[in-house]
RNA sequence: GGGGGUGUAGCUCAGCUGGUUAGAGCGUCUGCCUGUCACGCAGAAGGUCGAGGGUUCGAGCCCCUUCACUCCCGCCA
């Protein structure tokens, strides 16, 4: 039987010119001179021009095919005259002279352009016709670099030492986070499985098999709203997990694994080197009024609360003695922007309902901007000397309570990072955010509960639960952040029951309760647990990094709509009376 | 659940202060064209202005309701 193809369409160069060839692709672009057709024939590899004189016996075919019809095409491969020669195509310097095509599939009328570089097609059209869409360059080579850099991260894996697993899809609903998908039961009535949020519970289980090094691609599912760089619905992990490991053994794997996976895939950008830098949760809100600082951004945020304490300046020194805070933020350069570009950046402060940006600007002719004149000049040196500021320099002033005003002051900074375009170019800036608190206390009661993972083990273990104030135990948890995603989470495991028991115990949950959500794990940790720990990578975010992609959708081939839809398959929908029936469904 | 934006030809969009027969580019179709590579030239077809209601002599435009998509907040251990 004859070959479909004898080589792919990005492969001809001028070394075949006189060999016979058969090509087969999609019909990227007609050009039809009357009585000579140019067909750009295009696969996955590339694109070849094939030409179709008037006389060849398949010019009325190829004349009359839509675009991104497959077809299939035999002839000689020619050299282009030097002036026809294409340097913009890989296979310029040649053309396929067409002696025989044959249909293998006719497209019908497109819904949109597919080869069409300039249009923007909305997210409709193009998540309901994917297939098509991820013909177009850009979908398409995304999704290549994904399939690459799985390869890459499975490698690096492998090579650390870590085995390859598969966890189940239908499991328990877990205790805590997101929301579930559940999947009905046929077999018990009234009881459903849970899709897992994460691999977590099984993946420990494995430690305490004894597996030691344990990693997947692990597939997520969360019942919750979409995001630009949340995909609604499922997503993928690099899930590690670790025996006899403290929590910088971790670290390290990490550290090694970006380092190593953006030096390959973004060889141009600059890189943080490893170790990257440590910023407790605390600081962080701080320093960068988040806990996923996007350190491209050299804006900081300073605490200057004391030097207004009991100043002239009363808005701000009755803050202070409420135990607020003042927090400042010192522009370069910022002193000659005329009046209305502080203006705007009040107004912003307005529309978030934070009153307003008091500012300072440092002049040769003396300090200018509200803040100036309520302040006495030696209290006005101080601050300057702490924000090492200079005349040319602006220094603006955030100041309130609580957790709102520090997200503010961060939402601030990245303003001006953008304003002023002071974000580093063509880098990838990782950090480490540590030491996150193991409780905090509810809003309503001041009773503390969990603040994000009760599997991690608490620092100081359990005589830090005996023995200290609840809400200042940080736990063995860390996230790492690359330009203000955060892209990794992990921790240092608890592995003790007894520490469990006086953890949930804290948080205000019996032993009983414990027991009952945590049953297996419990129980394992019972017959001789390893001290483990793990993380995992977001990995679409890794590949949206990579790509310079703004959205998520834009990596994964098939990706839900915001409303969790799925326009292509048409999911969800209804299904048949039956089926419910033997879900034990009723659906109202 | 809340807020913002968008919705006009197959696609991407314009449409002024409410005023004649709703336009452009691309695509499609027809004709012409032997060196293009976003080929070119000439012509044609193509519209429930998201839907419903209202105001008005008159609505793509104003008002109300509603739907869809999208971005953000909530949510995301």
């Amino acid at each position: 039987m004859q070959k479909y193809r004898t080589h792919l369409c990005g492969e001809l160069r001028a070394q075949n010119a006189g060999e016979e060839v058969t090509l087969a692709g999609w019909v990227h672009r007609k050009r039809d001179h009357g009585n000579l057709l140019f067909v750009d024939l295009r696969d996955n590899y590339g694109m070849t021009q094939c030409v179709v004189a008037a006389e060849s016996p398949c010019f009325d075919l190829l004349e009359k095919v839509r675009p991104e019809s497959v077809v299939q095409i035999t002839g000689k491969v020619v050299l282009r005259d030097a002036s026809t020669v294409n340097p913009k195509m890989p296979t310029g310097e040649i053309e396929v002279a067409a002696a025989q095509a044959q249909v293998l599939s006719e497209a019908a009328l497109l819904p949109f352009q597919v080869v069409a570089d300039t249009d923007e097609l909305s997210e409709e059209q193009r998540l309901t016709y994917r297939f098509l869409d991820l013909r177009r360059d850009k979908p398409h080579a995304n999704i290549l670099l994904r399939n690459k850099m799985v390869k890459f991260v499975r490698d690096r894996m492998w090579e650390y030492g870590f085995s390859e697993f598969q966890t189940p899809i239908l499991t328990s609903s877990s205790p805590e986070g997101a929301r579930d998908f559940l999947v009905p039961s046929r077999l018990h009535k009234g009881q459903f499985y849970a899709l897992p949020q994460s691999p977590q519970q099984f993946k420990q289980l494995l430690m305490v098999s004894g597996f030691d090094r344990y990693f997947q691609v692990s597939p997520c599912f969360r019942d919750e709203d979409a995001r630009a760089d949340r995909s609604p619905g499922e997503f993928y992990q690099i899930d590690f997990e670790m025996s006899f490991v403290h929590q910088e053994d971790i670290l390290k794997v990490g550290e090694d694994l970006m380092c190593s996976l953006f030096k390959e895939f973004a060889p141009q950008a600059k890189i943080s080197d490893a170790p990257f830098e440590h910023i407790p949760f605390e600081q962080a809100f701080v320093t960068y009024g988040t806990d996923k600082p996007d350190l491209r951004n050299p804006v900081r945020i300073v605490d200057v609360s004391e030097i207004f304490r009991d100043s002239g300046f009363g808005l701000f020194a009755s803050q202070v003695a409420q135990g607020g805070f003042v927090r400042a933020i010192k522009t370069p350069q910022t002193a000659g922007k005329p009046r209305s570009w502080f203006d705007k950046m009040n107004a912003f402060a307005v529309e978030a309902e934070m009153g307003g940006l008091g500012y300072i600007t440092l002049a040769e002719e003396g300090n200018k901007g509200p803040i100036a004149k309520n302040l006495d000049p030696q209290r006005i040196a101080d601050l300057i000397e702490k924000m090492q500021a200079k005349v040319g320099d602006s220094i603006f002033f955030i100041c309130g309570k609580g957790m709102k005003t520090a997200k503010f002051a961060g939402q601030v900074r990245t303003l001006l990072g953008k304003e002023l375009d002071l974000i580093e170019k063509d880098a990838y800036r990782f950090c480490w955010i540590t030491d996150f608190p193991f409780y905090e206390a509810n809003e309503v009661t001041g009773a503390p509960e969990f603040s994000h993972n009760p599997f991690s083990m608490p620092q100081g273990e359990l005589d830090a639960l005996l023995n200290k104030n609840p809400l200042e135990i940080k736990a063995y948890q860390f996230d790492m952040v690359c330009n203000g995603y955060e892209i990794l989470s992990g921790a240092i495991r608890n592995h003790r029951p007894e520490v469990m028991y006086k953890a949930f115990e804290i948080a205000g949950y019996g032993p009983e309760v414990v027991e009952q959500k945590f049953a297996g794990m419990l129980n394992a940790f019972k017959y001789g647990a390893p001290p483990h720990g793990g993380a995992a990578f977001g990995f679409d975010r890794l590949v949206m990094l990579i790509a310079h992609e703004e959205y998520i959708r834009e990596v994964i081939a098939f990706p839900l709509n915001q409303q969790g839809q799925d326009l292509l398959m048409q999911a969800p929908s209804e299904v048949s009376e039956l089926q419910l029936r033997e879900a034990h469904i009723k659906v109202r």
